[in-house]
DNA sequence: TTGTAGGCGTTATCAA
DNA sequence: TTGATAACGCCTACAA
């Protein structure tokens, strides 16, 4: 029923900052102050405020704020995939991190495009960032650029830098294919089989490493290897376990570039009376939740993803913060988990 | 090595619509208006516009623009979980109906909790989303305070409304548990027990229809319904299943609120040498992915996720500008999907 | 401790 | 088709 005499514009007769200083009796930037720096304004002051702000429903204009301190209290994350427990769990230490920082954190999901990355860093770059976070090193020269120009920090996430110049929290994915290899040759496997998909780069430096051990042990045999770019799934495990064995029968272990794949294999061989680990033995990698429960449970590399999350959230703030860190590359490791199918 | 006269605060130096507006030798709102509106102004300005804009690197300012226009072109969406493919997948949807169309999604995770809920809201409020997109109608009274005077259409999605006045985009989570019970029964299963986790209001209804189901046919015992309210996964549906072993040993078939705990039931099977579905009938809710792929394959009720969360973005499209639709409730149903299990 | 002035980059409005 | 002007709501800088 009421008309605003001032509002002409606003959207939707919002609140803003004036209201609640005409109903003070204050100008509005001590309310501004009051709400951001409650120290800097007397106590009295600062109670009647706040029981205003209460009784009006104030609430700060994001835009507002972001246009007028050129800080928008934003931090872009840009992940491969959501339908992927890793990087949920990045995201989580990401988030509890962030959150209580008073950071929004915005959440872009490339679904493994490069051009879909690009697509979405343009657009999120309009909200001027306080940071972002990214997932590896393999992205587009524009991206690239994008990145070198945003003028605020930017860690990646998941792997190591080779230059070791960029700020990273991550692990090595080759170490991770060597040391999971160098377990099933220890454990007597012969004929050792990998199954690849996605290709991005750290599934290759994974690769690379499980190369590298056979080689070394004079196994390695390119027939025992399968690559489809098709995207990762249990379904895709078990297809995929079908035609290896076809390809090469005697495949005596498979290491599953994901564990999603591994599960799939795994109930291939349920289905199909293949014992495992005596006839075949599955090895898959990331440790997803499920792992440790299938029959046999399934040997993976547990990988921290949420403690990269973690990490790279807290070397973000330092970085934003001004500071220079003496360390602004973690590798953060990974663990070797036997269990029964391997 | 240019000092900009102009720049007092701009943060970064960025580029604004005033320098490509310098540049090319019109004004700013020229600019703006070749930007967003290129058929109300000429070829050859436009062009020269496109230009300018290129080699400059403009990139408009959100901030700017939403304080300018009061639209923030922003959509609020509300889940429970990250970690479960559902979710995800009605992520999917919405975001490639709202991308299209010019709309930045933020996403919300409450997980499972009211009152994180309430933050998340209260916090993304302050964007002044154009719309908003919850999960179920059960709710702190301060977020549906919040959401009642949010100025913005809010659409409901993955149950419909009782009282059939929200907006939503659903299905009958009661009729679900009652088809999927009636299913067991038919097929000769007597003892039939329920296994629920985590309480939101979706499991509550598939419960409630479970319950109506085994009552109506005489066959309800509440010794074979078993709650705890953690979160649901694959290692807590085979630890709850070796409980209502223990506590119902008569058990002769299981409806999981959900697929892991059913995955997990599953896996639990196998362990113990329990024939499945001889000896005990598994099934469970959503499909998820490796539901297809488990030995058995499970028995589930596959939820159309993803076109509920894309009929929601839509539906928001059609409030938002203003369209009165002449349906603003859907239920997009359900379908049993019967696979080896039971 | 509080206030004044001015501007952040864009768009709505109205005029030319 | 183009432009001048005045917001949008808040914050920085400086002053009192």
């Amino acid at each position: 029923m009421k008309t605003p005499a001032r509002a002409k514009r606003s959207a939707v007769g919002k609140v803003t900052l004036n209201d609640v200083a005409e109903r003070v009796g204050v100008s509005a930037i001590t309310i501004s102050r009051a709400l951001r720096t409650p120290e800097k304004v007397s106590e009295v002051l600062r109670q009647r405020i706040d029981e205003a702000v209460q009784e009006l429903g104030y609430r700060p204009n994001y835009a507002a704020r972001a246009l007028a301190s050129a800080r928008s209290h934003t931090v872009v994350v840009l992940v491969p995939s959501l339908s992927n427990e890793v990087f949920v769990d990045t995201l989580s230490g990401i988030y509890e991190t962030l959150h209580p920082r008073g950071y929004q954190v915005l959440i872009g999901n490339s679904r493994y495009s490069k051009e879909e990355e690009e697509r979405l860093l343009s657009a999120y770059l309009t909200h001027n960032p306080d940071g972002i976070l990214v997932t590896g090193f393999e992205h587009t020269a524009e991206v690239e650029r994008l990145l070198a120009n945003a003028g605020c920090p930017v860690v990646y996430m998941m792997e190591m830098d080779e230059q070791g110049q960029r700020p990273c929290v991550g692990f090595s994915q080759y170490e991770c294919g060597l040391a999971m290899t160098n377990y099933l040759l220890q454990r007597g496997y012969q004929r050792i089989g990998f199954m690849a998909v996605q290709g991005d780069s750290r599934v290759l430096k994974r690769w690379q490493g499980y190369q590298d051990s056979l080689k070394q042990a004079d196994r390695y045999d390119p027939r025992r290897e399968y690559y489809v770019p098709d995207s990762s799934s249990v379904g895709l495990g078990a297809e995929l376990l079908a035609q290896m064995l076809e390809q090469a029968p005697d495949l005596d272990a498979v290491f599953c570039c994901n564990d999603d794949l591994a599960q799939g294999a795994l109930f291939y061989c349920q289905r199909h009376g293949i014992r495992v680990p005596e006839q075949l033995a599955i090895v898959g990698f990331n440790d997803l939740a499920a792992s440790a429960w299938t029959v046999p449970s399934l040997t993976s590399i547990a990988t921290p993803r949420y403690a990269i999350g973690k990490r790279a959230a807290e070397l973000f703030l330092q970085l934003a913060e001004g500071q220079t860190p003496e360390q602004t590359a973690f590798d953060l490791g990974f663990e070797l988990v036997a269990r029964e199918s391997a």
